[in-house]
DNA sequence: CCTAGCGTCTGTAGCGACTACAGATGCAAC
DNA sequence: GTTGCATCTGTAGTCGCTACAGACGCTAGG
């Protein structure tokens, strides 16, 4: 519901303000070649369409997923090479599933062994910590 | 079960092995003062004592449970001072615990979106991608 | 037309926690 | 003595930003 539209383009702070990125995050996609360059006004601001928006709004999806810089770029490569192999997206998408469980596994484990750690900590002040004692235990 | 132990000191690379952690890493953490520089050899090779093997060793574990180098800089600090106040070793951790946790949750929601998008994708190499219609869809 | 004041510009350096060289030595075994 | 691995220092790169500094663009009000 912005009035600004395509008339003349969005400045960067409106890019921001839209997608929710950082100004500069965006100049610095841009700098690594995964925003293109945009038209400049005549003093030399950047000027995006409403394509660009749609580009940042979608790597800013994709990093919230966590997906990498790499993988992104890849993704957008997909979808610039006009017709879409949708098997190949699938298979990142469910290899970053696999790390994504994995990590959750991690952690859990990580969970585990620190809330072990605290119970067994009187929480006084007492010589030998058993939190200090567990970590120095070969 | 090694021979080596005290008679002369640990070169770097049993230390790297003893902790399993990478040479350039202890380095880098004498460095940064989280390690004591060690005595060196006539030639200037460093030698640790078991006292570094056992700091090292805590670094590594603590590092394993997602400790923050500072934080753990931190915990060493009041190691150091012979009275280990055990409260804020145990405050330390539990916060810790806590940002374990709210990691999991995150990724919860991140393995579930990821799971529907794969789901929904047909898979063959149809145009018009749901997973990517997803990540485009304002 | 001028000015205030925000928005934007470029370029560079910093973060955290390492990792990866290059090129020069040390050291132990034969 | 020589071979050859281990270690040395110092610097630069990684990832994905973030934070400046110092200069300029742009717009609204007077």
């Amino acid at each position: 519901m912005e009035e600004i539209t395509n008339a003349r383009g969005y400045p960067i702070g409106a890019m921001s303000r839209e997608t929710g990125v950082n100004i500069e995050t965006i100049r610095y996609y841009e700098r690594i070649e995964l925003m293109p360059k945009p038209d400049r006004t005549p003093g030399g601001n950047r000027q995006y369409s409403h394509e660009h928006l749609q580009r940042l709004s979608f790597i800013r999806r994709s990093r919230e997923l966590g997906f990498r810089i790499d993988e992104i770029r890849a993704m957008l490569r997909m979808v610039d090479q006009d017709g879409v192999s949708c098997g190949e997206v699938h298979a990142m998408t469910v290899e970053h599933l696999a790390s994504v469980k994995e990590k959750i596994a991690q952690l859990r484990k990580l969970e585990r062994a620190l809330s072990d750690m605290a119970a067994e900590c009187a929480k006084g002040d007492i010589p030998d910590c058993p939190i200090i004692e567990t970590l120095f235990r070969a």
